[in-house]
DNA sequence: TTCTAAATGATAGTATTACTATCTCATAGA
DNA sequence: TCTATGAGATAGTAATACTATCATTTAGAA
């Protein structure tokens, strides 16, 4: 039996569907690449030409402009992030189990479980880490918001606030507390890193602390009492 | 009695010091006006120097480039904050009540208690919210941190460290926590205003309910036992 | 088989950005 | 009066971020 997960994109992400082609293809492959390499700043659609032979003009069928490359694949990630979650948290009944396991989803590298073809998983979370702030810091949050640009992000947040809902009714901050542990999964990994001084995991470079931190406080934070 | 207060900024941060001459008292006070009225990424030293009437040229005298220009005024930012926790904090026995300030500091608009002449406080703690991460999430982080671009950021996390040390010497996060109070008391403001969706604190645009969250996330997390 | 539309390639051109270089001028202090 | 410093003026360059146009291939419909 031979899966292959497809993500369906909002249509406003692109000017034309990167999924339907095979430049197309090729562009999410190697933009993520190049990004992994050399970051987002010094990412350009001429270098990303060069690197998948083709021409700038041609890239720029697809997308607008670097930024929403950037925004697709930020969402990408996050839809695929949440099937992950629900994929990992199906048919287990304990909510405490639940958050244990998205916890553990959100923070550690990824097992390539769930194959989904011409995208290199790992990769794009270590640009996510790096990046996926920039996608919504900017002065066009929220034109980009009106255009549903994030609802993958804000499904996943919802979907965790449920679980933290269902380990305790009466939390009152489950979707901060959710934009929380996403974000600090992200935050506190960076930090680890290139930033240690910020964190308490030293040089260790062990995403389990992160883990451990995470799950530290979040359980503390919805105990009962 | 009139007192002023002068942070002494890491060399480094310029190849001029702009505190030293009256253009670059004028290319900080102006560039925080810039970059929030039209945000960072359209920010350019040819608009600044348009803006307070010098040139191009003249801008580069005192900083490489707009990054660098950004790093300055964080690391002003978070030298400030230190200080105002200091002076707040100050003469307070109580570990927990010393947190509690802290918090609020972090998360609140400013009152503009200390004077320091030629910055706005509130308009460039709106600028932190939007742009701050932009400042370390980049390819030269390690380099920049080599040159101690963050120590004012991690000294700031060591003090609050510290704080939360003295509430409960057996916590085993301090300083990732720490960071997480940073960084999440300028995320949910960011989150609140724009992508309320990822919060639970609505359209009520009321910096006090993230002062709750934070604080009920901190002190459970705290909590001895 | 022919026709057509969609995808891609090839080339060119523009405005803006991100700088670097050089020369002059004012002025404050020694 | 000399001189260093700050700052204005001007010029120029390479790269970035696009837009426009035209030609070619190819797969499916008529």
């Amino acid at each position: 039996m031979e899966l292959q997960l497809q993500i369906k994109m909002n249509e406003k992400l692109f000017l034309r569907n990167p999924e339907l082609s095979e430049l197309g293809k090729k562009i999410i492959l190697h933009s993520i690449q190049l990004i992994y390499k050399s970051g987002f700043e010094s990412f350009t659609f001429k270098k990303l030409a060069e690197y998948i032979g083709t021409t700038e003009a041609g890239i720029y069928r697809y997308f607008e402009n670097k930024h929403r490359l950037l925004i697709y694949i930020a969402a990408w990630y996050w839809s695929w992030l949440e099937y992950r979650i629900s994929f990992h948290t199906n048919n287990i009944k304990d909510p405490l189990r639940k958050l244990k396991n998205i916890i553990h989803l959100l923070a550690t590298p990824v097992e390539d479980d769930i194959k989904t073809g011409h995208v290199n998983e790992n990769i794009l979370h270590e640009i996510i880490i790096a990046e996926g702030s920039k996608v919504y810091l900017t002065r066009h949050v929220s034109e980009d918001n009106s255009d549903q640009l994030f609802k993958p992000y804000k499904d996943l947040c919802a979907k965790i606030g449920q679980v933290i809902l269902e380990c305790n009714p009466k939390y009152k901050y489950p979707k901060s507390l959710a934009s929380t542990i996403i974000e600090m999964a992200h935050f506190q990994n960076f930090f680890m890193h290139h930033l240690p001084a910020l964190t308490d995991f030293g040089k260790h470079k062990d995403e389990k602390k992160i883990v451990a931190f995470l799950e530290d406080l979040v359980f503390s934070s919805i105990k009962k009492g």
